[in-house]
DNA sequence: GGTCACTCTATTTTT
DNA sequence: TAGAGTGACC
């Protein structure tokens, strides 16, 4: 964020919102103007002008990043501590309001945070023992319906679903999940809300506490989340809620954009402000951003304006292929370095993130520094993973998952066998598999080299829990990566995975002493750096570099600026991204999810996409994003590289020949090349029987099923199926 | 029980 | 392409 504007004056529309009553009210803004800052300013005038005590007030926002940027940026303006105001995402409040109130919740204390990777292991499990097909009970479906009916409030026991076992997989989760004392996020919301619907007392003390909540992209809230807001807010308090419908990108997670309009109807005497300034980008920017959002429907409506100059053009690149469309990115990054322009002040934006490879492997190449955000994260990797399992079960013994991934990692000579037989008994007796592996009976009916290797096991978390008494945290890491063994596993093995596994873990060593610096007022060290793991995975630099260009998906991007963006891969099937279950809307999310990526940039935006991309091992062709299309062509400035030719083409190395291939796919015998048929590529000026004269834009499909893009003279743009099209190529 | 090599298959976004 | 899962062999 830019010093000049968070310290500036506020403008009109801002200061309103600023220094209104308390009560209710709903700030309805557009991107880039200012809405943190208002936020932010809010809070101090709430403390300063209304004499409210920081701990009355609740801020809440949705990434662990914002939350940390709001509260230094408070304390900036305040000169002084925000003491007592509770920062957070919603889970993190959660779970720290369930930490306190456990008992009522109806859980235990020390309970471990399930990450979704834990808790597809978990419903894999138990779509295994009651062995269904994993094939009819997709496990990702059966997560997402698990999530979905929890992101609703509704338990096994009054959800909809036509199929039965649904809902018993439902319940044996959650059964599971309380048997091994674990929480996923979905439930860290869920339980908080259901422990203040039957515990009115409690309740009544959070409302009167937090009579200030301020939300923070209000749009992204799901069913539930607005549910605790109004429990919490009850009938006099003030519930501050800031966010843009136009930027509402969290659907398919559950959350509810309409909770804007809902928040007018279900709260009393909502006052709404907005704020329509934009301060961030150039006109040029804005104005493609506003045509491009135009076309979604049921918008609330905001006039996103702004004084500034136009600027530069907004600037498209077509590429042939992926390596075109990187090799051009880096080339301007070098140009705008040279003029002066920061690395850090670039950022590359993309749909998904596998699509981060090929930019990486070209920065890399061109010695680029970057940094990635998001992507592989640090304590998703599984030997981070490990360790911290370790750690799980020496706090929570009753933790299966943790059991099970630790009890032979590093192979302890127990297998499948001996581990159906515990999980049998734990089954059975009602008792954790710790418990199981601890009762002299039933080790008793074990073999006896099962056993021997059962009580290694037991010995090296008995130690670790010794250790864990009066040990630093670090202290405690670092004796886990050599007592379990797994040091001495990956120092023996010696490949380069294994080399970068070591290292890995060392940093987690380091990642551990930081917490402690950082978190030195922590009741419970261990526990909340477990449930940091699972709350804010990391993110995992690749290297550290001294100003490094921005890598991140747009997701990641949102609430971020950067004076220059480049947004790439702008292509049908990749943005948009094609769904399997095409929902209703999911379209007007993808278009929003444009116009986010959009407003990110305040000098320079380029746009990029490529005629062909290799993905997944092979190479695909395709056609523009429908979003360029929806941009008036007057707004935009192509750059396109007319000198190469887009097809048939031949990679510059020979190094592999998937381009002949490729070649050759496209042209099987049905369709072979042909000294008749000039060079197919864009730019071609061809003349059609009926049409007339056009130019090439681009093709997609292969063989008979060949298709090109022409744009008509007359007739404008049209797709032609090649093989049917009796086309005549003009020189 | 451990390991390795092979096959299969899924590829969206995240607290 | 890469990660997960499977099966054969030691």
């Amino acid at each position: 964020m830019s010093n000049e504007r968070s310290s500036g004056e506020l403008n009109e529309q801002q200061s309103k919102a600023v220094n209104c009553s308390l009560g209710n009210k709903l700030i309805l803004a557009g991107a880039g103007s200012g809405k943190t800052k208002v936020l932010i300013h809010r809070v101090a005038v709430l403390i300063r002008d209304f004499n409210i005590k920081p701990s009355n007030i609740l801020a809440l926002t949705f990434t662990n990043k914002a939350s940390n940027e709001m509260k230094q940026r408070l304390e900036n303006i305040l000169r002084t501590t925000s003491q007592g105001l509770w920062f957070g995402t919603f889970h993190g409040i959660c779970r720290r309001i369930l930490k306190i109130h456990w008992r009522e919740a109806g859980i235990r204390d020390f309970f471990t945070i399930l990450d979704s990777q834990d808790q597809l292991r978990m419903i894999k499990r138990i779509i295994k023992q009651k062995n269904l097909d994993e094939n009819l009970y997709d496990p990702k479906h059966l997560q997402s319906f698990i999530n979905r009916q929890k992101d609703k409030g509704s338990r096994y026991d009054n959800c909809d679903n036509d199929d039965t076992k649904y809902i018993e997989i439902y319940r044996d989760y959650d059964l599971a999940c309380r048997q091994t004392n674990s929480v996923d996020f979905a439930d860290l919301i869920l339980l908080t809300y259901e422990m203040f619907k039957s515990n009115p007392s409690i309740l009544n003390y959070y409302s009167n506490r937090f009579k200030n909540i301020m939300v923070d992209e209000f749009q992204d809230t799901n069913t539930l989340q607005f549910e605790l807001l109004r429990l919490i807010n009850g009938t006099n308090g003030s519930l501050y809620a800031v966010g843009d419908d136009d930027q509402a990108i969290y659907g398919w997670r559950g959350a509810r954009s309409k909770n804007i309009k809902y928040f007018t109807d279900q709260f009393s005497d909502v006052e709404i402000f907005k704020l329509e300034q934009n301060y961030r980008s150039t006109n040029s920017i804005l104005s493609v951003a506003n045509k491009l959002i135009e076309n979604n429907t049921g918008r609330l409506g905001k006039n996103l304006w702004s004084d500034s100059d136009s600027g530069d053009p907004v600037f498209v690149y077509e590429a042939f292929n992926d390596d075109d469309e990187c090799g051009f990115i880096t080339e301007k990054i070098r140009e705008l370095v040279t003029k002066g322009y920061k690395r850090s002040d670039i950022a590359i934006l993309y749909r998904s993130n596998y699509l981060s490879r090929r930019i990486e492997e070209e920065l890399n190449s061109k010695s680029i520094p970057y940094k990635i955000f998001g992507g592989f994260r640090f304590f998703e990797r599984a030997e981070v993973k490990d360790v911290l399992a370790y750690l799980r079960v020496s706090v929570n013994t009753s933790d299966d998952s943790s059991f099970e991934r630790t009890i032979n990692n590093p192979p302890r000579g127990l297998g499948e066998k001996t581990m159906r037989v515990i999980r049998e008994h734990s089954k059975i007796s009602q008792k954790s598999m710790w418990d199981c592996v601890n009762d002299p009976n039933f080790i008793s009916t074990i073999g006896a080299r099962a056993s021997s290797s059962i009580q290694s096991y037991l010995s090296i978390i008995r130690n670790l829990q010794n250790i864990i008494k009066d040990a630093n945290l670090s202290t405690i890491i670092s004796e886990i990566i050599s007592l379990s063994g797994l040091n001495n596993y990956y120092e023996t093995k010696k490949t380069d995975e294994s080399l970068s596994k070591q290292e890995n873990l060392e940093e987690l060593v380091s990642t551990g002493e930081r917490f402690s610096a950082n978190n030195s007022d922590s009741e419970n060290l261990i526990q909340d750096f477990l449930d940091n793991a699972s709350l804010e995975a990391g993110e995992y630099q690749s290297k550290i570099n001294e100003d490094p260009v921005q890598l991140m998906t747009i997701h990641m991007s949102k609430g971020l600026e950067f004076p220059v963006v480049f947004l790439t891969g702008l292509e049908e099937g990749i943005f948009p991204n094609e769904n399997r279950n095409i929902t209703p809307g999911f379209m007007e999310e993808e278009r929003r999810l444009c116009y986010v990526a959009i407003t990110r940039a305040m000098k320079k935006l380029f746009l990029s996409y490529a005629n062909s991309r290799y993905i997944h091992g092979s190479s695909s062709f395709f056609i523009p994003s429908r979003f360029l299309d929806e941009i008036p062509e007057s707004m935009l400035q192509s750059v396109k590289n007319k000198s190469k030719t887009a097809y048939p083409y031949k990679k510059n190395n020979f190094d592999n020949d998937h381009n002949q291939s490729m070649d050759q796919d496209i042209f099987s015998d049905k369709f072979s090349i042909d000294q008749s048929v000039p060079f197919i590529r864009v730019g071609q000026r061809v003349n059609h029987m009926r049409f007339g004269q056009g130019v090439i834009l681009s093709y997609t499909g292969k063989n008979e099923d060949l298709k090109l893009q022409i744009n008509f003279e007359n007739y404008g743009k049209k797709w032609l199926v090649l093989s049917y099209a009796q086309l005549e190529f003009l020189n």
